[in-house]
DNA sequence: TTACAAATAATAATAATTATTGTTTAATAG
DNA sequence: CTATTAAACAATAATTATTATTATTTGTAA
C-alpha cells in the first residue's frame, strides 16, 4: 500500500491524461488488491469501505475510464444483452474494439492452431470460442 | 416457411422433449431466417409480425428454452454484466458451460499456437481472445 | 373428447447501467 | 498561497435488459 502505490497511480494518471482523484486513486488500489473478474458492485463495495460517500456511478464511471485507458481491461467485449447465434456453421468471431460490431470467421478460414483437449486443470474441453480482437475496416480510418 | 421447415421444427421438438407449440415454431422460424446476432428485442419484433399477440417474455423464455436444449447457442457465455479484469499477465480463460464460472488460464499453459497477424477481410488484429468452453471440475459430477 | 400439465399473455418486479443536475475538488495561473 | 475554472463528484431519476408472478389458454396423452 501506502506511497508507493499513490506515486504509481500517480504515473499512471498522468500517461494517460488523467486527473489524479481521490475516489479515483482507491478504485485503482482496490481493483489492483482484488482476484478474479469482480463485477462493478462487487469494486464499490469495496472501495466503499474506504469511501463511505461514493457513488456507485462514480466506481461504473472510472472503471469505464480505466478500461478505455488500457488501464485495465474488461473480461470480454460481449457483456451487453442476449444474442442468439444463428449461424450452426463452426466458426469464430471478429470482434471490433472500437465499434463491438461481430462478424463471423469460418473455423478453417482461421487457420488456428491445435487445440488441446485436456487440460492439467481437470477441466472438461468441450470446445473452444476464439474471439479476434482489433478494428474493423470501418474503424480503421479514425486513430 | 411451409411443410418443410414445419415437419422439421415437429422433429426437432420431438428430438429434445419440447412441445410443439405455435410461437415456438415461429421463433424457430425467425431464427432461422435471422443472420448474424440478433438480440430478444430484434428477434421478438419480428416474432410479433406474424403473432402480434405474442410476449416478451415468452421469446426470452424460449430463446433459453432453444439454448438449454443445444437447438441454437448464445454468442458468448460472458452476456451479464461488466466484469473487471484485474490479472495482466496474457492469459485466456476457462469458463464453464454449467455453472459460468470464469478461470484464468496462462497463454503460454494453453500451448495454442499460431495466430495470423493478418485476415484478408481487411480486419486488423490486436490480439485473440480464447475462452476453453467445458466442465469446470465440480461441475463434472452431475451429469 | 376430456383432463391435466405445460405454455402463454399481461404485467409487476428486479438488476444493471446511464443520464441529469447541483455541489465540490484538483490543477494551475497569478 | 489564493482565486479561477474545468473536471469530478454524490444524489438520484431514468432507461434498458431480464426475470418472476399469475390467471388464462393450449397441446397432448389417455
Amino acid at each position: 500500500m501506502t506511497d508507493a502505490t499513490a506515486i504509481r497511480f500517480r504515473q499512471v494518471c498522468a500517461e494517460h491524461g488523467l486527473t489524479a482523484t481521490h475516489q479515483r486513486q482507491i478504485l485503482f488500489e482496490v481493483l489492483q488488491g482484488m482476484t478474479g473478474h469482480p463485477s462493478p458492485e462487487k469494486v464499490y463495495a469495496k472501495v466503499k469501505r474506504r469511501i463511505p460517500s461514493v457513488s456507485l456511478a462514480t466506481v461504473y464511471k472510472n472503471i469505464h475510464l480505466f478500461i478505455a485507458s488500457g488501464i485495465f481491461r474488461e473480461v470480454s467485449l460481449h457483456h451487453g444483452s442476449l444474442r442468439v447465434e444463428v449461424n450452426s456453421r463452426p466458426h469464430h468471431h471478429l470482434v471490433c474494439t472500437v465499434c463491438r460490431s461481430i462478424s463471423d470467421i469460418d473455423e478453417k478460414d482461421l487457420g488456428l492452431l491445435q487445440k488441446p483437449k485436456t487440460l492439467s486443470s481437470g477441466f472438461l474441453v468441450e470446445r473452444y470460442a476464439v474471439d479476434v480482437l482489433g478494428r474493423c475496416t470501418s474503424c480503421q480510418e479514425k486513430p
